[in-house]
DNA sequence: TTGTATGCGTTATCAG
DNA sequence: CTGATAACGCATACAA
């Protein structure tokens, strides 16, 4: 079969001409302050202040200045800027993985605000590890960033002084913790159970199961959804622990070892992304009527699995929103404004067919 | 429901301390290259030397050096350097959007490889839009990065040029191209449909269909597609044209679509990440036994699809790899080596028990 | 409101 | 192989 692959054609990329190219092009060396400030007929530093606080050039200059500065196209070195102010405009954003939607959806939504205010996002993975975490650390340190957001909690102390060593604006997410380093924008993972609880005892079942991770969040999870169903009078009829969660297969599985527990469940709470999709395949691979013979109930970042699996009913995370919400905290303390300490975000029931 | 979920619990954060911490901690200033130098009874240039080239250094005085910099944990500042010597060590990568894992996946390979070599990653969006693509670039051309990878083919003429005017390193990629900017790694569409084909004819299906998106590289995979189904004989039996490639659901919508078509499939090509799975789920769900009553192939990143659904046969790519060659040809180039101007990443075939 | 003098920390250049 | 000197481009501190 290969044989016949290996001539490869090109693909029809189309090759666009700009319209009205106003700008200057094949110019290889940038323009610098010192020429914008010239043909201004000021000094540097006027143009400097003109540029980061306008508010200290007079009106008329300023505008000289701005007009010069689109003509020459001129962007200012962001280094010879930090050399000097000892501080830039990057905003270190540190995920926990790159390839998890959850993560990347908080920074996108992080970029777009810093980005708003001229701030650069630089990403960074510390890929649950407390050595890449320092290593990470370390590196963007010397990029003397302006502010620094982590889709999780700094847990090592030494990378915690680290972190608060460099006097900047930290926000911290996803989990509460006591002591946060800086600020912190959290959802609770105990109040996720508790809330699945809710619903299933609202929606009228008597017998849930629980499928998810053993520790971490997940133990989180089964704790405040066992605590929310006792307090409904309700039994946690049965639970699978579980520690592949990557795909949907993994829920599948999960659900098939539920019941050869040989337990009598009605509905299950499947705490992580895809293990509610898996359990929702099977049963309904099994011929099983969802929600009339069981009920199943996901948990997991509202868009991602919104799109994934319209269908699932879920305990919904919007990451999107701590993203955001750390960007506004960032750009507040930049600014010399107050920015609340410590953000909660919001948990939500998101209705499908499966509960 | 809300009203009990007002108070939130704090999660479990473990706080680890360090065991024998041997670094410095709570400096506030960092260390300069003049300490080391005074440390070590050089020069500055010499340390400088001794970091970036130590072959022009002797043996003695080198060892000497290295054990300052490991005692005061100096770290030379970016900024400074990339000020005087004109260029940083950031690689920019612009990936089109953040949240396909498509792209992340290959930023990831890619920092790995460049991280190792003491550069560092920045990543970008270009956002499928060309005004963002250049707000990107530009911003980005402020920080003299060392090299740009990007996980796509820039088509606008003024963009291109802006790209190429860095002088640095330029790797596009996914996609053939007839000119490249400087570099490129990529796949062929055309031969992701080809190789479609060759598999399902040599499966014995006979009465092949296709749903795909109708434009960009949808349209080469199924041009491919259709080339190879006639050299073997083949028709193509139908085809459903689909805009929403987002979420299993359009795959289950598009397969439904090519039901009610009327015509007589008994296999088809999804020529996108989760049609594929939509089209499985479905034909399940109808209680069509799988390859028996229909075969089902899918498209898309190796790694990504065989986590979400194992069981999907597809064409895959491994854009893990199309990242670390990109970040391999781009330290090449910055070692002043010789690097190859294009590369060609395969396509396989991974069996699963869909076809 | 604007300008002058100076230095941020490093490395290119050239001399020894 | 090593060192002295200057310069990268900007923003702080202070003066006018």
């Amino acid at each position: 079969m290969a044989d016949d692959m290996t001539a490869h054609s090109f693909d029809d990329v189309v090759r666009i001409e700009e319209e009205t190219s106003s700008s200057q092009t094949g110019r290889s060396k940038p323009v610098r302050i010192e020429e914008v400030a010239r043909l201004a007929d000021v000094s540097p530093i006027t143009v400097s202040r003109a540029l980061r606080n306008p508010d200290l050039v007079s009106e008329k200059t300023r505008k000289r200045i701005l007009e010069v500065v689109q003509e020459t196209g001129y962007w200012s070195n962001p280094h010879a800027s930090a050399l000097r102010s000892g501080r830039s405009s990057i905003v270190a954003v540190f995920v926990s993985n790159l390839l998890s939607q959850q993560y990347t959806r908080a920074a996108q939504a992080c970029a777009q605000v810093i980005e708003a205010n001229g701030l650069q996002m630089m990403v960074g993975q510390t890929s649950y590890s407390y050595s890449r975490e320092l290593t990470a650390i370390q590196s963007l340190r010397a990029l003397r960033p302006a502010a620094v957001f982590l889709t999780g909690v700094i847990e090592l102390e030494e990378n915690r002084r680290m972190l608060r060593d460099l006097n900047i604006p930290i926000v911290e997410s996803w989990a509460h913790t006591r002591d946060p380093i800086d600020m912190l924008v959290a959802f609770s993972n105990v109040d996720a159970g508790r809330l699945a609880a809710t619903h299933l005892a609202n929606r009228g079942f008597k017998r849930p199961a629980f499928i998810g991770r053993g520790g971490g969040r997940g133990k989180l999870r089964l704790q405040g959804f066992t605590e929310r169903l006792s307090q409904r009078d309700l039994p946690l009829t049965g639970s699978v622990v579980v520690d592949q969660v990557e795909s949907i297969e993994n829920g599948r599985s999960a659900y098939r070892k539920l019941q050869e527990s040989g337990v009598s469940f009605d509905s299950v709470f499947c705490a992580n992304d895809l293990l509610g999709i898996g359990a929702m395949i099977e049963a309904g691979a099994q011929g099983q009527r969802i929600p009339e013979d069981v009920g199943i109930l996901g948990f997991g970042d509202r868009s991602d699995l919104a799109a994934l699996s319209p269908r699932l009913s879920l305990v919904g995370v919007d990451t999107s929103q701590i993203g955001r919400q750390a960007g506004e905290m960032i750009l507040s303390r930049l600014n010399g404004e107050e920015a609340p300490e410590r953000l909660c975000v919001d948990l939500s029931l998101l209705q499908g067919v499966t509960t």
